[in-house]
RNA sequence: GCUCCGGUAGCUCAGCUGGAUAGAGCAACGGAUUUCUAAUCCGUAGGUCACAGGUUCGAGUCCUGUCCGGAGUACCA
């Protein structure tokens, strides 16, 4: 209904020499106000210098609405046009629905473009804590979205096995590794204390019992490397994330890809040296602080190979390209961003997609976590007490810019009270009624008769599974997942009441066909937006 | 100091590009089951949308300022 309004009314609107910019539909909150309304009179009313009324009668009087799509429309005050739709149209689009299947809710925003989504890119020096998993899952859900959307999706997932940090967890791991063997070495300033540690360390005795202290720590740092991208690679296969690219930060070096960014950098006069230090001269591209590109060390920071890398995702010919990042790396990006400006790329199919700390709360406290003290909840012990489903939907029910809360204790105990379940229950109890249909040879019917379809909580659901595309596109068009799980739980609700008002097996056999027609609706929506979230739609719970 | 995010019911949070009487869940209280799965449904109660200005027919939503919480402001990533 919504595209034969906005064609209809813009049409008026020209014939009638008034401008349509601010043409728009919504949707009302209250179903007394109409199924689609818009508020064109009241925003024309300053130009025109009329009353809404008067310009809202105007308009209307010009119109012949089709009745099988419009059944009434009204004027309401102070000057909101409101249209209700007729059934007719309604069940056209529910069977509709039913024709589209698991299609129904994809669109073709995408359709021959490309996207590369990055996200997790934790460096592999511990296992996936509970404050990765919420990137994890949003970045998932996001590619979800966009290959519902039809993009060609890649999932990439950058690292870096070299500088510092790797140095010091193959320290870390010789010295567990020789305490094993009785030598009371203790853990170098700044080491990795986790007991993850121990346990390859463990393994590589049984594997190469000869090492000393002697030995090339290179050994140690690339055991400890592979082991540890093993622990997080498994992790990620257990809640349904695979990556497509593992995108090492050392091919960037190799391939001269640095080196041309700092050279193209001096060029510009973007780059002079201090204190045996390489800065960016940043305040030049309007910020307040110049930028150290390579360290007095001769080791650069982490923003030149983010530069290069960047860099590099354009040239790649993505259409669209997404980071995920944690709120800690709010800073990184503008810089990244400013010098690509700077040496000629373009940036407009970048988006950055920051989320707030998960804050994870143990016995009423928060906890703090640091992956190199060993202060953390794993993601892995996190699927082990709620499961993946809850592990799923939790992460993205709430607004990336918001901080979660994530109350462990609650998590754990609250399996039952869970929204997810809620969920997972109105497709089983749908699941339910199917099998019994099916008992009763009720068997799909040809000549359906959709105007029995007529009741207000029936209207409702119908209404809400009719939403679903449009919530599809939102998440698309805003990243913003969350819409897609707080609809379901909408959705679900409907269900549920409907359920609850409605015996679906009844001795009214055409009544009967109708309403598990609808139902089929209902649990193929379901289904399919479980589908983007990752979780499971159960049969039986 | 500066940049970014948040502040909505006792708690956790929704609120679509400004729209009509601000919504859920949990917690509290009351009700519904000879019925397709009660992990459900219905009802009651709970609000100065942090505060103060501004923009306009209309502001939780946009603008300015203030306060509170978080993140960053590294020659860590």
């Amino acid at each position: 209904m919504n595209h034969y309004l906005l064609e209809v009314l813009s049409e008026r609107l020209n014939s009638l020499g008034w401008p349509t910019e601010t043409l728009r539909l919504s949707r009302p909150n209250d179903s007394i106000n109409g199924d689609a309304s818009t508020n064109i009179a009241l925003t024309l009313a300053r130009t025109l210098k009329k009353s809404p009324i008067t310009i809202a009668d105007e308009l209307l009087s010009g119109i012949n609405f089709d009745k099988s799509i419009v059944s009434k429309y009204e004027i309401a005050n102070p000057g909101f046009i409101n249209f209700f739709q007729a059934q007719s149209n309604l069940h056209e689009q529910l069977v509709n629905v039913l024709v589209l299947g698991s299609d129904f809710g994809k669109n073709n925003i995408g359709l021959g473009k490309t996207a590369q989504v990055e996200f997790v890119s934790a460096n592999p020096t511990g296992p996936l804590t509970v404050g990765h998993g919420r990137q994890t899952i949003l970045g998932d859900t996001i590619s979800n979205i966009l290959e519902w959307s039809h993009y060609d999706v890649t999932r990439e997932y950058y690292f870096n096995n070299a500088g510092r940090q790797m140095r010091m967890l193959g320290e870390s791991l010789k010295v567990r590794y020789l305490n094993l063997k009785g030598d009371k070495l203790s853990l170098p300033d700044g080491g990795y204390e986790g007991d993850y540690i121990i346990e390859i360390a463990k393994r590589l005795l049984s594997e190469k019992p000869t090492l000393d202290n002697d030995s090339d720590i290179e050994i140690f740092k690339s055991y400890a490397e592979e082991n540890i991208f093993n622990l997080i690679k498994k992790t990620l296969q257990r809640i349904h994330v695979q990556h497509d690219v593992f995108y090492n930060e050392k091919s960037l070096y190799d391939e001269g890809k640095i080196d041309a960014v700092i050279d193209e950098l001096r060029l510009k006069e973007l780059v002079y040296e201090k204190d045996g230090a390489h800065w960016f001269k940043t305040t030049e591209l309007g910020f307040d602080q110049d930028r150290v590109l390579i360290k007095s060390t001769g080791e650069p920071t982490y923003r030149l190979p983010d530069i290069a890398y960047h860099r590099e995702k354009v040239r790649r010919g993505f259409d669209l390209i997404i980071d995920i990042f944690g709120a800690d790396h709010m800073d990184t990006y503008p810089d990244v961003l400013a010098a690509l400006n700077a040496l000629g790329t373009e940036t407009s199919a970048i988006s950055v997609v920051i989320h707030q700390f998960v804050t994870l709360l143990k016995n009423g406290e928060m906890v703090k976590m640091s992956t190199r003290k060993a202060e953390f909840v794993t993601l892995d012990e996190l699927i082990d007490e709620v499961g993946i489903d809850v592990v799923r939907y939790f992460y993205i029910m709430r607004s990336a810019n918001s901080h979660l809360n994530f109350d462990l204790d609650l998590a754990k105990r609250q399996t039952e009270e869970n929204p997810v379940f809620y969920l997972q229950y109105a497709h089983a109890r749908v699941s339910s009624i199917f099998r019994r249909a099916k008992q009763r040879d009720l068997l799909p019917n040809e000549n359906i008769d959709y105007a029995l379809l007529d009741e207000p909580s029936t209207i409702a659901l119908l209404n809400q599974i009719l939403f679903f595309p449009d919530v599809v596109k939102k998440c698309l068009s805003t990243l913003e997942v969350h819409h897609l799980p707080n609809y379901l739980y909408d959705l679900a609700g409907s269900l549920h009441k409907f359920y609850s008002d409605h015996k679906v097996l009844s001795n009214d056999i055409a009544l009967t066909h109708a309403r598990l027609q609808l139902l089929k609706a209902a649990q193929l929506t379901l289904k399919n937006g479980l589908a983007i979230l990752g979780v499971t739609a159960p049969e039986s719970m």
